[in-house]
DNA sequence: CACCTGAGTGACAATGATTGTCAATACCGC
DNA sequence: GCGGTATTGACAATCATTGTCACTCAGGTG
């Protein structure tokens, strides 16, 4: 132990997701991106994209949030506290920020004697593009 | 067409899930209240519950959100728009509003193009009596 | 450069919540 | 009471996700 040796090592399945999140601007699930890996020719399992997605998430270097079925989706983000403010039609994607939010909910919280605050929200719509296209 | 019949007929089961729901203050799983129900003597089919707990989500009589691992919970609430803070630790729920939310939520959105618009947000935190008693 | 070691991989099986199926049953109006 | 129909429930099916485990490759060492 005179140290520690990087415990992460660059391999290609792990660039080939990485640079796929880089290309999208959506919201996406692990079966979708692993299906496009595939189709760009990467060999790469489906476990893989899921033990990769969930390191990336972990490390905050991807957004996860789940749909309405369930299916776990993720996205390529900023770093630092925001939310999301997706199109339920095309799935276009837009980082907001709300201090005001943030402010309410942990007035709201530290009013009911909660400590330790966190929260999650999502906002939905129909961007203007889908709203004009049909 | 002279009327419209009543298409929902109350049955035995339909009750009992409606009672255990009005006897909890918390979110509960499907398979949380089908066991109970069980436990306490109720015939009841799995399938029925989840087929209920939909039918009353889908009238707005409880509430559903999905835990962090996918599973779907649900709860008897007032009606009305309103969200949620839940202790992480014991479960225990309290509604609250926030009127300068929904606003926020509205403008973001429409500054942005989005129309149709909706959104979910839950508050978590660890409740006085959970921070107190460790 | 050849070699080691363990992180990383991937085909496959397993899990587990939810949904579909469909014959049997029990409401409800008459 | 009767009939038709909504409802039920045991069971199978679905499907995203996770576990398994032998194999491979990245990358430091001698």
């Amino acid at each position: 132990m005179t140290g520690s040796p990087p415990q992460v090592r660059s391999t290609r399945q792990r660039a080939a997701v990485s640079a796929v999140l880089d290309e999208l601007d959506g919201f996406r699930s692990a079966q979708d991106l692993h299906a496009m890996l595939r189709q760009r020719g990467e060999g790469i399992g489906l476990t893989t994209v899921y033990r990769t997605l969930q390191a990336l998430s972990e490390a905050g270097e991807v957004d996860v949030l789940r749909t309405d079925d369930g299916e776990s989706v993720y996205r390529r983000c900023s770093t630092g506290h925001h939310h999301h403010l997706v199109c339920r039609s095309c799935g276009r994607t837009v980082e907001v920020e709300g201090p005001t939010v943030e402010r309410w909910a942990d007035r709201v919280a530290t009013e009911n004697g909660f400590v330790d605050v966190s929260h999650t929200l999502e906002v939905f719509g129909t961007c203007d593009a889908c709203a004009a296209g049909g």
